[in-house]
DNA sequence: GCATGAGGTGGGAGCGCTCCCACTATGATG
DNA sequence: CATCATAGTGGGAGCGCTCCCACCTCATGC
């Protein structure tokens, strides 16, 4: 045995010796490989069973080398740590992503982006076309990626979107309608002095979370008090805050809308501060549907929202962009629905 | 314009273009990129303005296939959808794992393997050795991937472990010890009949915590009542039924272990459901101090584990055997941590 | 009988990089 | 002044694949 057989326990074999084993050449074994009809049955037996006794297995890098794709796609998340750790939000988008790139042969490439520097990276890795598009969930209204993604020609899906005026594909739930429906709730309910504790407004989909807050009230014919709004930021912290912000501010309100589970939860606790009783004083109502809204006491009305399928849907999108790089868009809202359960 | 360069718009240079530009050759520029310290500070200086110049970025296609490096590493998650979304285990896991990898340059593949079909792709792409090493959490008894990979020889880390006599490397916090403060921390406080949910047995860490509860029990003197173990599988339900069994079995026993937050989630509804009252009646404590910890009626005292940090101390291990493929080896123990709350 | 076309096939060229070896200056040494 | 390390350098070879074109075969039509 010589030295090299020694250093090189585990030579893979290449698609020149399958071709060699099979007798037949290089473009045929390429094409049986890459599923391409032009090859004679006897061909692809005689190739199939080469592959099988050698164990082939393609080498990606030559292909992309030669191809230039990657055969993968890159789902970034920018957003502070804090944030991926207590929702369960992104969880259900990365479940969706991954069942639904399964489906095709792609691979999924995370990327969690926390500062410049990381930005910075992630900007190289895309110049470098690593992936063969991107999935951007959590778009903040003065985010520099999406422009990057156009800037480089690069299939790209947002989840969310940076306005209305969004150019680039995305997939968002119907924010505004949602929260109407938690409003109107309320309103049934008999409240009518109904406060919200809204999200960071530089994300779209918080945005649109207290329009339907407006929309709703307007509809009803109750004017709307702007003292009755207070800014959180998504963190149960912040729900905490904005909650006694609103109780000193309106000590008379009897409901509150909070744009996400974990605000709500925030909330529950400066209302038990307060003691004001969930629901009879205060209704709550929050917005995700993740499992604190099940634990917290008592358990959270809340809108949910199709997390899951919203990720196997920007997958479906990228793959048509990547396949047909002559701009296919496509922009989808998918429905929310009011989970009712005792906090109103 | 010729028709050429209408189709490529943005044909990205090559290193063969920045050594003409710098006017250097093709081993120059690539010493330069690579950071050889056999470059002069002249050549460096030109070879870094022409890059600027010309906006290169290294084609990690043709690197790898010459070098045979892939720049990523996959961190694998074989379980149910059902225990990612619940559990903010894994988002922690991730979040460690993404941050420690950022200091380095590679990559992270995030594969979830939730069937049989997938776990043949997965084989497949590590064949191929389309990554330069695994990261492999939440490891089974009977788990057939480890096997895999001891097999490629592909550089692992596990989180967690088959067995006492684990081969691989791997990470996993300490669950016996942190079994032990639990109950010891029940016995300070008077209780006496203490029960237990285990989680799925066939996972050394749940194995381990059961353990931990006896050797507690053994310590104190108490005799361990094998009507006082009931097994859950780490989800809400099981919790429920868990709590139900021993209940049923033991109505007088004061206190419970259970060996996930979300089971004791669980026990509290089945406590609620028999009416008997936390603390008061029947302490309960939990592990892993997730989410759902701070937010149950009353909240629990559980157990923390340093999730984060054992991602990224898996990274540093991961990378050191990539370094050496030599076969370097380490096993890591991280301690745990009681964090008392109202349940007990 | 010969042109025609469709279905298959083999293999050269080339993707962009690293590795390595041969080579050139440059200075140190006896 | 010849000799020899030493630091840098250029570029050929080759990684394993796909693309594409020339070519081969065989059935069909006139």
């Amino acid at each position: 045995m010589s030295r090299a057989e020694q250093q090189q326990p585990a030579a893979r074999p290449t698609l020149e010796a399958v071709a060699a084993r099979a007798g037949v050449g290089r473009g045929t074994v390429s094409r049986v490989v890459n599923g391409s009809p032009k090859v004679s049955a006897k061909a692809r037996a005689a190739v199939e069973q080469a592959i099988a006794e050698l164990g082939y297995v393609p080498n990606q890098a030559a292909r992309s080398l030669v191809t230039s794709r990657t055969d993968s796609v890159a789902l970034v998340i920018p957003e502070s740590v804090a944030k991926l750790r207590s929702e369960p939000y992104f969880s259900d988008i990365i479940t969706g992503v991954s069942a639904e790139l399964a489906e095709s042969d792609l691979q999924l490439l995370l990327v969690l982006v926390r500062d410049e520097r990381e930005r910075e990276r992630l900007t190289r890795y895309l110049t470098a076309r690593r992936v063969d598009g991107v999935l951007l969930v959590s778009v903040h209204q003065d985010d520099p990626l999406p422009e990057l993604l156009e800037r480089l020609e690069l299939p790209a899906v947002l989840n969310g979107r940076r306005s209305a005026e969004e150019s680039l594909s995305y997939v968002h739930a119907d924010n505004a309608g949602g929260a109407r429906a938690a409003v109107r709730h309320l309103l049934s309910r008999g409240r009518t002095a109904i406060g919200t504790v809204t999200g960071p407004l530089d994300m779209e989909g918080a945005a649109a979370r207290l329009a339907g807050y407006r929309q709703a009230l307007a509809e009803a014919g109750v004017p709307v008090d702007e003292g009755l709004v207070a800014h959180g930021d998504f963190t149960e912290h912040g729900g905490r805050e904005g909650m006694r912000e609103l109780l000193a501010r309106r000590p008379g309100l009897d409901a509150v809308f909070c744009a996400s589970d974990l605000m709500a939860a925030g909330a529950l606790q400066a209302l038990r501060e307060a003691d004001r009783r969930v629901p009879e004083d205060v209704a709550v109502v929050g917005f995700d549907d993740s499992v604190v809204a099940r634990h917290t006491e008592p358990p959270l009305t809340s809108v949910r929202q199709p997390t899951e399928e919203m990720g196997r849907l920007m997958v479906r999108l990228l793959l048509r962009e990547i396949a047909q790089p002559g701009r296919f868009r496509r922009q989808t809202v998918l429905p929310t629905e009011l989970v009712v359960r005792k906090s109103a």
